[in-house]
RNA sequence: GGGCACGUAGCUCAGCGGGAGAGCACUACCUUGACAUGGUAGGGGUCACAGGUUCGAUCCCUGUCGUGCCCACCA
């Protein structure tokens, strides 16, 4: 695409582009502020963002940090423009590293240079060498005769001539070369740009290239190269040294190569005339800003990469040579004098005030051209020419952050919504649109842009490399939709976004979120069946059940945790924990603990469950809505909810704790899960129902076995349950919080199995406590530990030890009936 | 060359000063009426290696090895 291209020409590239880019153009027209309306083929830009840029690039220019330079670029000899550093991709190339031989002035000797672009050898203007380099520094002041030309280049001494690379000299070729551009700079060397804006050689017409040279042969021979693409001249041109024996030697070299993201084109250091922001004077508001922690960057280690960039800011070059854009506002009179204005009108008033001898203006008598359009018009299509670059799509993107409000209006949503709260967005981004957002806010707004950057997560394909696409390597969101759905995607993409460490996605991973998504869905669908409708009459601080009571008090803890994992920006923390609360605690215990209440006879405790379980499905749908949108929001439309769930607050339930009702139902879950272990262990098929003895109960856990029983003997197959001062001989035994529950089951179980199943928990106790006199009989440890961690290796003690009596009991009784 | 991460269960990854965790995979059992895209139970790890700090190190520090990324260089 170049300036030249027609509007049909346009469209059909960017339908190229789009296909071959997978879209990364609708990006770029999007951050221009244009919109595309592909059925009709029509772009508009947005005219509001227009005049902020417009405004901002005047502001910017008359407070002398937007000027024109001559300088070297990134340039794109097949798009013919200037492109940015995000633009560029390196790619490792093997090639080779030539080692040229430049005779000396006066002399039979050479200098030899290596280079791996022979071509540009037509630019050269001097040779530099390290001035204590012992090999080579004698050349120093020595005049060397560029072979193919003639020119006489000096050799200069200079530290960026590392006597280590390469031969220890080294060409200079300011015009095309980065760092040559500043060796130039400091010997004051001239600039000889030898390729024009195709990448060809440029060099008949070519006064600097010819300045100096006397005419000869050589120079005739070389000057039938003009024209000729620059890897077709590299090949001529070694081939010419070659010839001449001018050619040491060829190295082979791998080494990576700037690229066009989108031409693919090997990307040249050129030399134009572009226009440049001064990036450094605006940075440095942004740095002290960032330090102060008025922007705080999460995870904050991306400080130092911000930090890092931003104190090594170049010029930002701002004009790229294309005409889809914000077309530079400046405007060039007949002696090339500048005029920049936000539109034509004011650029036209400048140059009238500033053309005053031009005699065709001011000749006409008694006429004020200020007032007349019609002759302004003819003043500008006739004196004035604009500037024909467009503005790089990062300018006008960084402006974003208030030029969406409306500014340079003050209205009421600048006021309401700057500064943002959260600018959430990747790392390869920081420096390019971050960064100038902070600039142009910070510059403009006199605020920061956001007090909170978070850096996410980059979600890489299975080899660990950034998915782009450019390079193809994809995972199409679309296709994994299709697949597991978009909800299971992004729970996955949430669930394993921990702060700085980047994503391989896994299909099975997705997978498994998928099903977590039926399982909320079937839950529902049980609630729904057993008709738990939300009840307005329901008060969740005066529960009367247990059970209820239990749930709301877990509701409340997962509510506080996802909350607080989502105000840290720890996503995967927040799934996680919903995660949990959903499938192990709502769906494994309190739906499983509830279905007898449910589905038994009506009353107020089936009245008051089914209100209970109504509103904990609400509260998982709001925690679960951030993560998985659609099925919470179905679900939610399903159970009456009147109006979006994405509207509805937040749930923040306080005073909701109940240590009693854990305790109980947490009693009951303990309880279920020895008994159901064991017998899994023990071999004992589902269909045996076993009797159940508790043995020296206390009041309280007989209380509790009473209400709870029923539920016992389903969830663990329990025939009854009897109290007992002690087990009954030959049973198993199980310590549940501390208190023994005994399987009565001589003859059905293996006595032999049943003592090694004792002796290991035994050893296991035995470990514990071990473990933990060790620490407690240290009187460092007692002395220098914090108080609370010593109270809990001691409580941890009497845990165990009373657990290792428990233990030793059963064996003891084991072994009487055997 | 400079910088930033990361090496924890077979795999993908959490945790990060005081008892090794999840998902998937694996093993055994379960056609119980929300769910087999399910249920129950279980096996599996000297938390890369070597030093150091500490009463105590998977966690902090140093070094080594390995891996990844960014920046620069690439004559």
């Amino acid at each position: 695409g170049s300036r030249e291209m027609g509007r049909e020409a346009f469209i059909e590239r960017v339908w190229q582009w789009k296909a071959e880019s997978g879209g990364a153009i609708i990006g770029q027209l999007k951050r221009l502020g244009a919109s595309c309306d592909w059925s009709r083929e029509r772009f508009t830009m947005d005219e509001g963002l227009s005049r902020a840029v417009m405004k901002v690039f005047v502001e910017l220019y008359r407070g002398g940090l937007i000027y024109k330079d001559k300088r070297l670029v990134n340039w794109d000899p097949k798009l013919k423009t200037a492109i940015s550093d995000l633009e560029v991709q390196q790619v490792e190339v093997r090639g080779s590293l030539w080692h040229l031989k430049y005779p000396l002035e006066g002399t039979d000797e050479f200098v030899v240079v290596a280079t791996t672009r022979p071509e540009t050898m037509l630019g050269d203007t001097a040779v530099a060498i390290h001035p204590q380099n012992e090999r080579l520094r004698h050349l120093i002041g020595e005049t060397a005769i560029l072979p193919l030309v003639g020119r006489r280049i000096p050799i200069v001494a200079d530290e960026y001539a590392d006597p280590e690379k390469g031969t220890g000299a080294v060409k200079i070729t300011p015009a095309h070369d980065f760092n040559d551009f500043e060796v130039g700079r400091r010997h004051d060397l001239p600039l000889v740009n030898v390729l024009d804006v195709e990448g060809r050689l440029d060099l008949t017409d070519n006064a600097a290239f010819l300045d100096g040279v006397p005419v000869s042969a050589a120079l005739e021979e070389t000057l039938v190269l003009h024209g000729l693409d620059r890897f077709v001249a590299r090949k001529k041109i070694v081939e010419r040294l070659e010839a001449l024996g001018l050619l040491d030697k060829i190295e082979p070299n791998t080494h990576s190569v700037p690229h066009g993201d989108r031409s693919g084109a090997v990307i040249e250091p050129y030399l134009t005339d572009q226009w440049y922001v001064d990036a450094k004077t605006p940075a440095q508001p942004a740095i002290d800003a960032v330090r102060a922690g008025r922007t705080v960057f999460v995870p904050e280690q991306w400080q130092a990469t911000f930090f890092d960039w931003m104190e090594h800011i170049q010029p930002w070059c701002i004009s790229r040579q294309i005409w889809w854009g914000h077309r530079i506002p400046a405007w060039y009179g007949p002696d090339g004098k500048v005029f920049v204005a936000e539109d034509e009108d004011d650029a036209v008033a400048d140059a009238l005030a500033h053309y005053t001898e031009i005699e065709e203006i001011t000749a006409e008598e008694g006429h004020d051209i200020a007032a007349d359009p019609a002759r302004q018009a003819w003043f500008a299509s006739e004196y004035l020419h604009r500037d024909d670059d467009v503005l790089d799509t990062w300018f006008s993107s960084a402006l974003w952050p208030f030029s969406t409000l409306g500014w340079p209006g003050e209205t009421p949503e600048l006021k309401r919504f700057y500064p943002t709260s959260v600018l959430v967005t990747g790392f390869d981004i920081i420096f390019f649109w971050v960064a100038r957002m902070m600039m142009m806010g910070l510059h403009f707004m006199k605020e920061v842009p956001f007090p909170t950057v978070y850096i996410h997560a980059l979600v890489r394909d299975e080899r660990g490399q950034k998915m782009s696409k450019s390079k193809g390597n994809v995972i199409d969101p679309l296709e994994v939709i299709d697949e597991y759905g978009a909800d299971a995607l992004r729970f996955t993409l949430a669930a394993m976004a921990a702060q700085g460490r980047d994503i391989k996605l896994s299909a099975q991973r997705v997978e498994g979120n998928r099903n977590f998504a039926t399982k909320l869905w079937n839950a529902a669908r049980f609630a729904e069946l057993n008709g738990c409708a939300r009840n307005p009459d329901f008060d969740p601080h005066h529960a009367g059940e247990v059970l209820n009571r239990w749930i709301i008090h877990e509701t409340a803890q997962a509510g506080r945790e996802v909350t607080a994992a989502l105000e840290a920006f720890k996503f995967n923390e927040a799934a996680n924990a919903v995660y949990r609360f959903v499938w192990n605690v709502f769906c494994d215990w309190y739906l499983e603990l509830a279905k007898p209440v449910l589905t038994g006879p009506d009353g107020a405790a089936k009245n008051e469950t089914r209100a209970a379980a109504a509103w904990t499905l609400d509260a998982i749908l709001k925690l679960l809505h951030p993560f998985m949108p659609f099925v919470t929001e179905e679900l939610w439309n399903v159970t009456g909810g009147d109006e979006l769930l994405v509207l509805a607050a937040w749930p923040l339930h306080d005073g909701l704790d109940d240590p009693a009702a854990e305790a109980e139902i947490g009693w009951v879950i303990d309880l279920i899960t020895a008994i159901r272990s064991v017998r899994a262990e023990m071999n004992i098929a589902p269909v045996t129902l076993l009797p159940l003895v508790l043995a020296g109960a206390s009041a309280e856990t007989r209380e509790r076995a009473r209400r709870w029983s029923a539920y016992v003997q389903r969830l663990a197959r329990v025939a009854d349950i009897s109290f007992a001062d002690a087990a009954p001989p030959g049973s198993m035994q199980l310590v549940v919080r501390g208190e023994v529950a005994a399987l009565p089951l001589k003859g059905v179980i293996d006595l032999a199995a049943e003592r090694a199943r004792l002796d290991k928990e035994m050893a296991k106790a035995e470990a514990d406590i071990g473990r933990v006199e060790q620490k407690l009989g240290n009187a460092d440890f007692l002395k220098r530990a914090p108080e609370d961690v010593v109270e809990g290796e001691r409580e941890k003690r009497a845990e165990a030890q009373a657990r290792k009596i428990k233990i030793a009991d059963a064996l003891k009784r084991l072994e009487g009936a055997v």
